[in-house]
DNA sequence: TGTTTTTGATTGCGTACGCAACTACTTTTT
DNA sequence: AAAAAGTAGTTGCGTACGCAATCAAAAACA
């Protein structure tokens, strides 16, 4: 284990108190403009990457960084406002997958507009484009923990 | 206002996964040694900085970043585990401080034993001094939102 | 000075989340 | 094939949070 330098701490720090600000104002801006939060973005944006834009339950959970009970209850919302469809799944009768709706992506689609919005105001306007890819490479050397 | 451009929006996303993915592993870690969770060390640790180790509650909520009335729980929280005390404040005597008690410094420490190894493992082993100034330098550039 | 407005903190209420228990189904084992 | 173990998703319960309403005290104003 590499020494606890203070440049690291110090870079956390930072990091963290930016990144929940952007993320707070963010979030705010789009509840402002009366559109849903980050969290159903995020999974709205899942399933549309997903093939036949549908995934199984427990697959958004991860992807949308959630515990499956929590998605459970996201997807309930979802699917009431008909953002998404479940689906029982043909190959494993216990699963189901959650499948977007087109009124689930004309959704995506005006979150997006509002979050793209709010990155560049709070975050990309601040940074040009070589700083940018700069940022990126940077986090992309540290890798994603795995879940033990 | 500038382009929207790719780059920007690219590092976001990375950025946005990745902190969301080390905070995550982090607290988690706290949870399995037994620790409160890192909402309790930013609220000790503010406090710990402060003059005279006191806060306003107002102050508190902003520098830890939490509603007005999520600090009120908190605090109450904090109080039940001895950690700090109110103290309602003379010269405005609608006011409280919330003052760190020396049960408060010696959890704060316990915490930051653990969040200081997350930090290290989940984040500081991956870059080395260079990149953490890096980093923090980028970081820098971007002003935090004005709360409007 | 008395009244209105503002401010600091708390409380009621609704929302979102995780954990653990549960149900239903599948896979493995014997 | 029957029993045991594992897996997918949901539900009950507890926790943490924000918003709006509230109360008490201060500040601004008449």
């Amino acid at each position: 284990m590499a020494e606890a330098n203070d440049a690291h701490l110090d870079a956390w720090r930072r990091l963290y108190v930016a990144f929940w600000q952007i993320f707070a104002a963010i979030d705010a801006d789009l509840g402002a403009a009366g559109l849903p939060s980050l969290s159903w973005y995020d999974a709205l944006y899942q399933l549309y990457l997903a093939p036949e834009r549908r995934l199984r339950m427990s697959e958004l959970a991860r992807s949308a960084m959630l515990s499956r009970s929590g998605l459970t209850r996201l997807v309930d919302r979802l699917e009431k406002e008909g953002l998404i469809v479940r689906r029982s799944c043909p190959q494993d009768r216990r699963g189901q997958h959650a499948e977007l709706t087109p009124k689930g992506v004309e959704t995506l689609r005006k979150i997006w507009t509002g979050y793209r919005a709010g990155i560049v105001r709070y975050f990309g306007d601040h940074l040009t484009v070589t700083e940018a890819r700069q940022l990126a490479a940077l986090i992309e050397k540290i890798p994603l923990p795995q879940k033990t």
